[in-house]
Order: C-alpha cells, then sequence, then structure tokens
RNA sequence: GGGCGAUUAGCUCAGUUGGGAAGAGCGCCUGCCUUACAAGCAGGAGGUCGGCAGUUCAAACCUGUCAUCGCCCA
C-alpha cells in the first residue's frame, strides 16, 4: 500500500481498524492468564447498562482504561481489562415494558414469569450492542471473561452477600420514610433523588384553637397532604408559642384535633416559627413524629393519587388535590395569606416525576458499621483518589452516611433472598431456596416480591467478576485491582459501596487507586442531553473520523477531572494530527524500501552520527521519559501532548526535513545508511509509545516497518536510553534553529519568494562561526540561503541588508532592488524596545542585593547569562540602527 | 447555608516543585500546490494571567478577600 504513487496522501482509518481488531482478537493479545511470575495489573469496567448505548462519556472513560491497559500490558505487566454490563433495573425494565405497550400488553397481562423471560430474550437480542461498540472504540478487553451483573455467578455472589449482612444485621426490614417515584412506582435511594429549585407557593393557614380561640397559623409548600397532620410544631424556644404547648388546635377541612409540640428542628424564623407536622409524607416530620409518637396517615398512594383517608379529596391527583384544598380554606377563611417562594424539589434521576415521601415497608442497609472501614481506608491511604481533592467529597458523604434503601419494586433484578411462612409467620433467608419453613415444617413459603437495587450488585463487581465467593486463581493474582477510573457523579453511586462492600467481604479494599474524571459537555458548557438536542454520537464520530481521532480527542486539551467540552474543531484536529502521522510514515517507508535494521538496531555508531541524529535522538528520549512519566501520574493529556509536539515539531517539521538531502543521495551512501537507521528507529518507537493513545494507525505503521515480533501491542514499552541523552547536541539544535528561523523571517520581511535562495552573511564569534560553518547545508537547506558567507567581526557589515541577531552571531540578508528603510527601522525599533524591556528586567534583579543574597546560584547565573546576551543583542541592534539611519 | 471547581490570546484550553522575555490548537493576516502531508509548509499579529491586598529576592502558580460562572451536598 506504501509502494506506489498512487498512495492516497490521506488516512483512510475504515480500511485498518476492522483489520487488526480481528487480528488482535484472533491471537487473543487482550487475553489475560493468572501468571504468577509476572506483576498483575488489572481494571474492572465500570459496566455500562445493557440498554445502553455508546456516549462520549464511556467514549471517555474507556479511552482513559485502554491507554492505561494497553501502557501496561506494553510494560510486561500481566495485564487484565475485565469488562461486561449491568442489568439497570429499572431501566431496562421500563424499555422492555414500552416494547410490550407497542403490542397493547402490560407487564401484568404476561406475569412475572412471562415477563421475566421477556426482558432475557430482549437483553440477548440488544444487550450485546454497547460491547460491539466499545469493540468499534478499540478497548482491549479481555473479551473472555465478559460479565454481567445478572449471570449466575455474579447472582451467587448477590445472594450470599445479602444472607451474610442480614445474619449480621446490617439488613433489616422496616417501615420508614423512602422516596417513592409515583411514574417508576418504585422506591429510589436518597442519592437517586435530584434536587432542583423550584418556584412555588407558601400558603399560611389557620389551625384554629379547640376552644374557639385563634389557634395557630402554620406555613407550608404542601397543602394536600394536611389531611395527614397528625400534629403541629413550633421551636421550644418560641416565646411567641410557648402557651400554646400541649394545647391542642383544629385540623381545618379533617375537623380532627391535633397537640402542638415544641420540636428543636423547628426554624422559628421559617414562615410563622410554626409548622404542620406530617409523618407519613414528608422525612423530616417523619423524624419528628416518632420523637413524639404521632400518627402516620398515609393520604397519598403508591400512585400518587389521594388515599380514602384524605377525606373528600380521595380519588384526586396530588395537584388537584392542592388546589381544591386551597380552595376551600379560603373559602371558610383560613387561608391567611399565599407568598410566592422558591424551594427546592425532589425529582426522580431516571423518569424527572416529582418525588413523593411515603412511609412503607422496605430493605434497609445498616450502614454505620459498614461506612467505618471505608472511611478508615480513604484516610490511611490504602485507596487514593486522582485527583486528590475527590478525597473529600468522598468521606463528607459517608461521615453523614445514611441508611441505604435496598428494596425495588420492580420484577428486573436481583429478587430478595427473603421468604416468608404464611402459617407461622417466619421470616427467613435461607443459603439455596427453601422447601418448608425451619420453625413450623409448613410449605407455604412465599418469598419476597421485590428486587434489590441494581447498585446492590455493582457493588460486588470487582470482587464477584473474579470468582468470589469462591476462592479462585484469578482472584488470588488479580485483586485487588490496580485502579477504578469513572465519572466524578458515580462516587457515591458505585465506587463508595464497592469500597465497603469490598472491606466487608474481602477484607481488603476493591483497588488502590482512584481516577476521577469529568463529565462530557457540548461545547458551550452544558451538559448532553436528548431534550436539549445536543448529543454527539462517537460512533458517527468514529465512522468520519475514525476511532483513533476520537480517542485522541477525549485525551488531549484537559487535566484529570476536569469536564471536558466536545468541540468540532478538536475533532479535526486530531484527525490531521492522525494524517500528519500518516503521511510522515509514507515519507519514511518510501525511504526505507532498501532498509534493514542492524542486529542491534538501538545501538548507534556515535561517531556516524550527525548533529541532526544525535539531537533527534535525545529529543526522543525526552519524549519516552516524559509520556512514561506522565502516564505514570495519570496525566494522560500531558503525555498525548508531549507525543503532538514532538511528532509534529521535532520530528516531522525539523528532522524529517533535515535528513532529506541524505536520505536522497545527496550525500555520501554511510551518511544515508544512518539517516535511515534513526528515522526507523525513531519512528517505530514513537508509534509504540503512541500505541496506547492510537492504536490502530499504529499499528498499521508498525506493521509495515521493519519490526519483530506480531504485534505493536505486545511490543516492549520503550525504555529511556541515558546513553542517547545528548544536551550538547539539543543546544546546538537549538542555535542552528534560531539562526534558520530568523532568517526565515526576515525573507517573509523581504517577501522573498519560497523557492528562491538569497545571500546571506552572517558576523559572528568563532563558536558559533565554527557550527554555523560544519552545519551550514542544515542553514542552506532550511532557510533557503545561497550563499552562506561567514565572517569574523572584523569583517565589514553589508549596509544594504536586513538584520538579526542570534547570540553573539548577526546574520544580514542583503537586499535587491528597492528598500522600504523606514519599514526595516521600524521594525529593528521594535526589537530594540523588546530587549530594553528584557534587559531592564534583568538588570533589576541582578543589582537587588537581596536576590544575589537569596536566589539560589543557579537561577543567578542564568541571569547573569541572559544580561550578557540580552546586552550583545543591543548593542548589535543599536548599531544596525545608527547604520541605517546615518 | 456548606463544599468543590473554573476565570490565562477573538474562541477552546495547557502551564506538574514559585525561578525563560507566559504556551498550544482553532480563528485571523502575509507568502507558498517546495517530489510525506493544502487535513499541508514558512512567517506574522494578538495577553495588565478576573479585581484588590499580602507573603517572597522572585507570584499565572502561595495566603487572604471580593466578583462572575458552573457543579455537588443540605
Amino acid at each position: 500500500m506504501f509502494e506506489e504513487s498512487v498512495i492516497p496522501t490521506t488516512y483512510n482509518p475504515h480500511d485498518v481498524e476492522e483489520k487488526w481488531y480481528r487480528y488482535w482478537l484472533e491471537n487473543r493479545f487482550f487475553h489475560a492468564e493468572v501468571n504468577p511470575g509476572k506483576k498483575p495489573f488489572c481494571i474492572v469496567i465500570p459496566p455500562p447498562n445493557v440498554t445502553g448505548s455508546l456516549h462520549l462519556g464511556h467514549a471517555l472513560d474507556n479511552t482513559m482504561q485502554d491507554v492505561l491497559v494497553r501502557w501496561h500490558r506494553m510494560l510486561g505487566d500481566e495485564t487484565l481489562w475485565l469488562p461486561g454490563t449491568d442489568h439497570a433495573g429499572i431501566a431496562t425494565q421500563a424499555r422492555v415494558e414500552r416494547e410490550l405497550a407497542k403490542e397493547g400488553l402490560s407487564k401484568y397481562d404476561l406475569g412475572r414469569e412471562k415477563f421475566l423471560e421477556r426482558v432475557w430474550a430482549w437483553k440477548e437480542i440488544y444487550g450485546g450492542n454497547i460491547i460491539t461498540q466499545l469493540k468499534r472504540l478499540g478497548a482491549s478487553c479481555d473479551w473472555e471473561r465478559e460479565r454481567f451483573t445478572m449471570d449466575e455467578g455474579c447472582s451467587r455472589a448477590v445472594r450470599e452477600v445479602f444472607r451474610r449482612l442480614y445474619e449480621k444485621g446490617l439488613i433489616y426490614r422496616g417501615s420508614y420514610i423512602i422516596n417513592w417515584c409515583p411514574h417508576c412506582r418504585t422506591t429510589i435511594s436518597d442519592i437517586e433523588v435530584e434536587h432542583t429549585e423550584q418556584e412555588a407557593r407558601l400558603y399560611y393557614v389557620r389551625y384554629p384553637g379547640v376552644d374557639g380561640g385563634p389557634g395557630i397559623v402554620v406555613a407550608t409548600t404542601r397543602p394536600e397532604t394536611m389531611m395527614g397532620d397528625t400534629g403541629v410544631a413550633v421551636h421550644p424556644e418560641d416565646k411567641r408559642y410557648r402557651e400554646l404547648i400541649g394545647k391542642k388546635v383544629i385540623l381545618p377541612l379533617m375537623n380532627r384535633e391535633i397537640p402542638v409540640i415544641a420540636d428543636e428542628a423547628v426554624d422559628p424564623q421559617f414562615g410563622t416559627g410554626a409548622v404542620k407536622v406530617t409523618p407519613a409524607h414528608d422525612p423530616n416530620d417523619f423524624e419528628m413524629g416518632r420523637r413524639h409518637r404521632l400518627p402516620e396517615i398515609t393520604v397519598i398512594g403508591k400512585d400518587g393519587i389521594m388515599t380514602g383517608e384524605a377525606g373528600r379529596y380521595a380519588g384526586l391527583s396530588r395537584e388537584e388535590a392542592r388546589k381544591r384544598v386551597v380552595e376551600d380554606l379560603a373559602e371558610l377563611g383560613l387561608l391567611v395569606r399565599v407568598e410566592d417562594y422558591t424551594h427546592s424539589v425532589g425529582h426522580c434521576y431516571r423518569c424527572d416525576t416529582v418525588i413523593e415521601p411515603l412511609v412503607s415497608e422496605q430493605w434497609f442497609v445498616r450502614m454505620k458499621p459498614l461506612a467505618e472501614p471505608a472511611l478508615k481506608a480513604v484516610r490511611e491511604g490504602r485507596i487514593r483518589f486522582v485527583p486528590e481533592r475527590f478525597t473529600r467529597i468522598y468521606l463528607n458523604w459517608l461521615e453523614n452516611i445514611r441508611d441505604w434503601c435496598i428494596s425495588r419494586q420492580l420484577w428486573w433484578g436481583h429478587r430478595i433472598p427473603v421468604w416468608y411462612c404464611r402459617d407461622c409467620g417466619e421470616v427467613i433467608c435461607p443459603e439455596g431456596d427453601p422447601d418448608n419453613c425451619p420453625q413450623c415444617g409448613g410449605t407455604r413459603l412465599e418469598q419476597d416480591p421485590d428486587v434489590l437495587d441494581t447498585w446492590f450488585s455493582s457493588a460486588l463487581w470487582p470482587f464477584s467478576t473474579l470468582g468470589w465467593p469462591d476462592k479462585t486463581p484469578e482472584l488470588d493474582f488479580f485483586y485487588p485491582t490496580s485502579v477504578l477510573v469513572t465519572g466524578r457523579d458515580i462516587i457515591f453511586f458505585w465506587v463508595a459501596r464497592m469500597i465497603f462492600m469490598a472491606l466487608e467481604f474481602m477484607q481488603e479494599v476493591p483497588f488502590r487507586e482512584v481516577l476521577i474524571h469529568g463529565l462530557v459537555l457540548d461545547s458551550h458548557g452544558r451538559k448532553m442531553s436528548k431534550s436539549l438536542g445536543n448529543v454527539r454520537d462517537p460512533l458517527e464520530v468514529i465512522d468520519r473520523y475514525g476511532a483513533d481521532t476520537l480517542r485522541f480527542t477525549m485525551v488531549t486539551g484537559n487535566t484529570p477531572g476536569n469536564d471536558l467540552r466536545f468541540h468540532q474543531e478538536r475533532v479535526e484536529g486530531a484527525r490531521n494530527f492522525a494524517n500528519k502521522i500518516w503521511n510522515a510514515s509514507r515519507f519514511a517507508l518510501l525511504n526505507l524500501q532498501d532498509f534493514r535494521p542492524a542486529p542491534e538496531p538501538g545501538r548507534f555508531d556515535r561517531e556516524r552520527l550527525e548533529l541532526a541524529d544525535r539531537w533527534i535522538l535525545s529529543r526522543f528520549n525526552r519524549a519516552v521519559e516524559g509520556v512514561t512519566r506522565n502516564l505514570g501520574t495519570y496525566e494522560l493529556g500531558e503525555a498525548a501532548r508531549i507525543l503532538y509536539d514532538f511528532i509534529w515539531s521535532e520530528f516531522c517539521d525539523w528532522y524529517i526535513e533535515l535528513v532529506k538531502p541524505r536520505l536522497y543521495g545527496k550525500e555520501t551512501p554511510e551518511s544515508r545508511r544512518t539517516a535511515q537507521s534513526v528515522l526507523w528507529y525513531v519512528l517505530i518507537h514513537t508509534m509504540e509509545l503512541l500505541h496506547p493513545f492510537m492504536p490502530f494507525l499504529t499499528e498499521e505503521i508498525w506493521q509495515h516497518l521493519p519490526h519483530q515480533g506480531n504485534s505493536i501491542m505486545i511490543a516492549p514499552w520503550p525504555a529511556v536510553r541515558p546513553e542517547l541523552e545528548d544536551p550538547e547536541s539539543e543546544e546546538k539544535m537549538e542555535y542552528l534553529m534560531e539562526v534558520i528561523r530568523s532568517i526565515r523571517n526576515l525573507r517573509g520581511e523581504l517577501n522573498v519568494h519560497p523557492g528562491r535562495s538569497v545571500r546571506c552573511v552572517i558576523i559572528a564569534g568563532s563558536g558559533a562561526r565554527y557550527l554555523l560553518r560544519d552545519y551550514a547545508g542544515y542553514v542552506k537547506h532550511l532557510a533557503g540561503v545561497e550563499p552562506l558567507e561567514l565572517a569574523d567581526g572584523g569583517a565589514p557589515k553589508p549596509t544594504r541588508a536586513l538584520t538579526a541577531v542570534v547570540g553573539d552571531a548577526e546574520i544580514y540578508v542583503p537586499l535587491e532592488g528597492l528598500v522600504d528603510l523606514d519599514k526595516e527601522i521600524a521594525r529593528l525599533e521594535k526589537e530594540a524596545d523588546a530587549v530594553a524591556l528584557a534587559l531592564q528586567r534583568v538588570k533589576g534583579k541582578l543589582s537587588n542585593r537581596s536576590f544575589l543574597a537569596k536566589a539560589p546560584p543557579d537561577v543567578i547565573e542564568k541571569e547573569r547569562a541572559k544580561e550578557e546576551e540580552l546586552e550583545r543583542k543591543q548593542a548589535a541592534i543599536g548599531r544596525r540602527l545608527a547604520a541605517l539611519r546615518g
């Protein structure tokens, strides 16, 4: 494909991606085995929902993981990236219910068992969708070990965990206030409730005294719940109501007598300082009610409709009831006033319906005893968050943790492994499925109808996927996993829960580090959402630009933990980079056709290397160091940036250009051969450094270059080689580059056509002169100079010429024809001003006694050198200006 | 109310331990189809590093404070 003149000049990802992914799979390069001879590196994937399809958040999360995984594989670690999916209770059930609705059926028409069969069937067909998409991204997961939170092993782990927690008394059943979503028809946990500010009204309602007195005025945002009021509360210190405490008032509309109680939780600043207490429909009131032993009257049902307890409002919706209650109160003259009021209202994270707090019988996990070790592990640094600031978020949450409501009124999920005996009322949580009651021997056992929160099974993911509760070799070798990579929105839902479950059941942390990334936002910084219509499909990006481009986009221009705005222009930038690499490789391959690496390709004969060779090898070595160091600290963006700069600026713009005359045979055959070996060496190892970021492109190029081994993905990671380090060559090259840039600049000022050579005179001290003499070819070739005349300080200076000063060299490009002297003077004056300003600063520092006394010697030395250079430059420019003006 | 983050070129963002004359990409201007690449090459313009105060020989970076925007928690 690289051989002929018909080679495409643009990289076409479609030709190569599928081919290489298949090759990798066929050779089982993604597969990991227990291998005590090697160091393990293991990541478990945050399991995407089976119902899901890949979005840019997944693309970010999984690219980061794949970068780390591919890097560690090349480092020689036994690397396992364990994939799988999550059964996503509510989402999946809702999806299948929607399908059924199209057939005019509800899940009740099918019944529980048939419905579950339907869900499994649906999962078999569509559940692999997201896995296929991850493969297109290039994810190097060990697909032979793919898991599902409801597969047999994970289910067994769930069952075991539940039973052990139950026996330990850490799981209990009770009647408490929970968050009920009337649309999803299930409870949800506290963190699944999203609070949003809402403009509403605050109603002031009079509750008359039993003696016909004025009673008390309460303020409420929810008048529709008042039929469930069983008290009125004031603050114990509130002087206004002191004599009312212990008395009774009449609950309007219901004409029920309810007590006035005193409780610290009442805020005297809010409203009138008196609040109605509705224990069955408000979390605070619930607590208060239990403290004062108030009855709990449920007036809103699980369907969101007023119950029979709501008197004449029974059967109305919450909204309708509110309207009617307010009207009726107004009619009775008990509605004192209505104010506008902004408060925060809980919504369901899934369907955005307003949450109804209800009292109901549910299962809970007692959190305090589990949270303690989880706090300790992080405080002691056994688990480290990256970036570090997320530690506090984690700790704060666990410090204030409340019990976790784990039962869900769904069918799809892990059914709660508890049975009730209908004969004697015994509650049992046995190891297997029971046949009869251990208490009375009866066979009329009934399993709890509810299922567990999906996160309950996800919390076990790091060890359930490795075989727990069995003692498997995998668990022994790969556990604890190395690092968890996930979004900051999921720390509470998942990260924290995995930590406490692992500590409880493995007596060991689930992972040593947690790498947190931000959210992918649209180009305006908004969350992507279907309703906003700003969702960008990663598959579409892959189709159009290739997976490597998408990956590079996700990983660059962003620092750990920060949100990432997705810009089309950045995608194009990454695509251009891929194309640049493609073309540089094309160039290399066309010039390496007769090249075979030496038996020890990395050992260069330093005598044969010329400056450019030594320079690029030294720069390459620095890139190896920088990329490796930044991968080690999870600074993936910085690692990618180093590669981008090295490849584009140093390798392509300078090295390839410098090496062209040698490759084209304009110099000796040895020089050509040396250039080939350096070109090959740097390119192939740069591809290896880049491979974790752009796996497909780098494999394609690597395979075309002379290489050893079957795939770049199992090639050894390039090592830092101190013998390649060459600061002297770097300094010399930097100087030559500066000279070349200056001449190019002068050419630009003169609008010299790129194809035309210019004469150039450089007056310089001996050191620079020798360097320029030795590498005159570089200057001539890259700056379009012919002839290049070198002279010492005593030589006559061209008068009609443009000038630049680099170090102690004065560069003259003589003018031909008409000159705009004023323009040149203006240009030099501007330069002189800049130099003067810089010099002033340096002199300021050097004349400061404290600076000389306290700054480290090397810093002072640097300033001195800078001063010298600037003075020389200033003098040269001054002389030049005088000559022009004269 | 509490916490976290952001604020650097027209736009989007880097800037790691306080020590270049503050960088990149995109956009803009000038010139180029130079046999790897016009998705490119060469050159250029463009900045009071949000404001103020402090620490320091030295601050984009540390401290305090204020402002604006965003997120999380209650």
